[in-house]
DNA sequence: ACCTGAACACCGTTCAAGT
DNA sequence: ACCTGAACACCGTTCAAGT
């Protein structure tokens, strides 16, 4: 993603934007997005904290470049195949990403984006919608449903594995058996949902979606 | 949701783990999640921020107690009709309260939980579905899907209505339009996006997922 | 132009001391 | 039993000073 154009013989490469960025996202993956100082991200850069911000507005600057980072890095899927085959594949990239990078989920959620790489996914993904012959009204809600479904999953994702989810699985399946018997219902499939797979069941489930948008764009003719 | 009970006649009640709680929910109502810390809760209610660690455990407590908090508060639609329409007004009623205390969307993301308000609220969709004559392992798709698609459309709502969503409308607004051009599908939808509602949204699409329910409902059979 | 050190105004949390 | 004040180990960010 970056050039590495800054590099030269001393053994620190000179700081630059995509370096800052690169770097949190690295460390982020790492020791999870709640540990991400400015200060820590510095040090781990062999820099003053305060270096940082000669490259990076604030922190929030920071924030929106490691999201745009990880949409950049979503691997889009040539433009082959039915529009419907297009869609599973876009949707299941991204949530393949969203899955390796969870901290990515908690930043999008609490602090949304319109970045170039976030819009420039959102654009191929309306524009497969458009080729498949929906007008802006059913595009737009079709777009609305497939994010709401994305990321309702990827949120799932991202509680159960981020570093900033803060309790951890065993403990979590501790209290739940705890409290289990008060809630009938929900014992009886919390088997299931401990041990349930949320790429799996967002692919599952996609089919439903699907065929809700085949039915609209066959009412919309 | 409290009692009360520890009015006395001096200005200032006794604190008390709900009155901690209460005052926390209605702090983050008014001035946003971002903003609220164990001082400025404890200078808001009259004390030092040290005493509400008689009360609570810590910050993490505090957050698990005001998610269960505004959980208990979802109104529940009386037991009649269809397990279609129960679960539609289920869903409704959740995503008004979502809606009201958008931060509630923002804690449960980055958290999780699983507190007794929010497990009476999932028996309680479960138990629909039982009825409704899913099988556990159907019961338990339903509610992955049912649960993702409401937190999908809720954390959109909450990325847009939050005080933690650092940008304001109008600000969104400009940014959009400055790059929309490089992105043309998106500029064909820009004008619905910005002027969405989410909750009517949430509703409009519900019916998508409720086909969708139904026929794996028949499949099962 | 980029990096630094000290400083400012905050955090959550601990702990000994008060009543 | 509950509340307090001082302290500790952190934050993000500003700013004047260095090179």
């Amino acid at each position: 993603m970056t050039y590495d154009a800054g590099m030269t013989t001393t053994e620190r490469p000179t700081l630059t934007r995509d370096r800052v960025i690169d770097a949190a996202v690295a460390y982020a993956d790492e020791f999870g997005l709640e540990s991400l100082s400015m200060r820590k991200l510095g040090a781990h850069l062999g820099v003053e904290a305060m270096s940082l911000y000669n490259h990076v507005d604030n922190k929030d600057d920071l924030y929106d470049g490691m999201i745009d980072a990880i949409f950049v890095d979503i691997e889009m899927p040539d433009a082959a195949g039915s529009w419907q085959e297009q869609i599973r594949s876009i949707g299941g990239a991204a949530m393949d990403t969203f899955a390796q990078h969870a901290w990515v989920v908690t930043l999008l959620m609490t602090r949304g984006n319109y970045g170039p790489g976030s819009l420039a996914f959102m654009d191929r993904t309306v524009g497969i919608l458009f080729e498949a012959g929906f007008d802006e009204d059913a595009a737009h809600h079709a777009w609305q449903l497939l994010a709401s479904h994305t990321m309702g999953y990827a949120f799932q994702v991202a509680s159960r594995d981020s570093g900033t989810f803060t309790r951890d699985e065993e403990q979590l399946a501790a209290e739940f058996a705890l409290v289990a018997p008060q809630f009938p219902h929900v014992a009886r499939i919390g088997d299931a949902m401990m041990k349930c797979d949320f790429v799996d069941e967002y692919r599952y489930t996609f089919d439903i979606v699907i065929a809700g948008l085949e039915a609209r764009l066959a009412a919309q003719r």
